[in-house]
DNA sequence: GGACAATTGTTGTCGTCAACAACAATCTTC
DNA sequence: GAAGATTGTTGTTGACGACAACAATTGTCC
């Protein structure tokens, strides 16, 4: 859509007599978007709330976000990290990355070390029941990126990878 | 903009090795993410966290948000809609549109007309200032849509939208 | 026709999350 | 050593989704 969008498109034709009194049901598949069509935020929007639903019940039984997920894989991948540098990498502000922390901490799936190199950070590592727990995740994890696989299709899901490899 | 605006950081002295093989100073392009990669969830969540950003920058100065702007979009399209109606097919709260229209009505865009046919509800309107509103929106939203095409290319959204059309 | 269930808009609470601001402790730089 | 920057922390604000409860109204069923 280019300049034809910005037009104020007339009327909006899909509506069955409203001026009088003789209103009917309407459903909702019938209800036109008229220009949210044209808008990738929206269906983007809308797939991302289907997706971390599907990950957040799929991941249900070991009660894991998708947030704590990727901070605790991101640890587990790189050990000794910073919070700082946890958070620059996820995207995540550091303020809320504390509270990330404090429950994982509790839940004794990480811990955070004093660094010995600058005593204001914390080097962050999974411990060994997080390193355990955090396999099992990625087990359940996969069982969920299928469920995306089978709502979209293998090739489209492999295609969408590719188009927003620049976001990861 | 690019890739250059991660990287104004890239300043003097980050000393790639410490003698004592403890600690470096390590970027946020060379931490892996590992499983995370994989994932469709987290690509598409950072996709939308970007996308919602140049939106509500790009409508900044009418001072509309995407719910705002969907909401606007629907009611234009189909006049007399119920509050509900509206709800189901955006997938909102009616809890949280109530909100949602009693700025939107504060700020004379939309009205919520006493439905004659069944007395609980609200047929929801447009008002002219409201029109001429949504056509402007409209003009902002195809901007920031190209901001959208210049990020991933003008093929990769076609194929984004397409791929994603059963969720709108 | 009248009792009972369902719907609509509304209010309220709770938890998640992004965006800031401020602060103490600790580097870094000059 | 002083000035400035960084790290983790605490707190606040506002958008948002999920629920629960409620009054007014409508629909249904016997």
């Amino acid at each position: 859509m280019t300049a034809s969008a910005a037009r104020v498109d007339a009327r909006p034709s899909l509506r069955k007599r409203v001026g009088n009194g003789a209103a009917r049901r309407i459903d909702a598949d019938e209800i036109g978007l008229d220009a949210l069509v044209g808008h990738a935020g929206y269906a983007v929007r809308r797939f991302q709330i289907w997706i971390f639903q599907d990950f957040i019940r799929t991941l249900g039984d070991v009660d894991i976000r998708p947030t704590q997920y990727s901070v605790l894989t991101v640890i587990g991948a790189n050990p000794g990290l910073s919070q700082m540098a946890v958070a620059k990498r996820l995207g995540i502000e550091r303020a809320r990355l504390v509270h990330l922390l404090d429950s994982l901490e509790q839940r004794k799936l990480v811990k955070r070390v004093k660094s010995k190199t600058d005593r204001r950070s914390h080097a962050l590592h999974l411990t060994g029941q997080g390193e355990t727990a955090l396999a099992k995740f990625k087990r359940l994890a996969a069982e969920h990126e299928r469920h995306v696989e089978a709502k979209i299709g293998k090739a489209n899901r492999e295609r969408l990878l590719q188009i927003l490899a620049d976001f990861t």
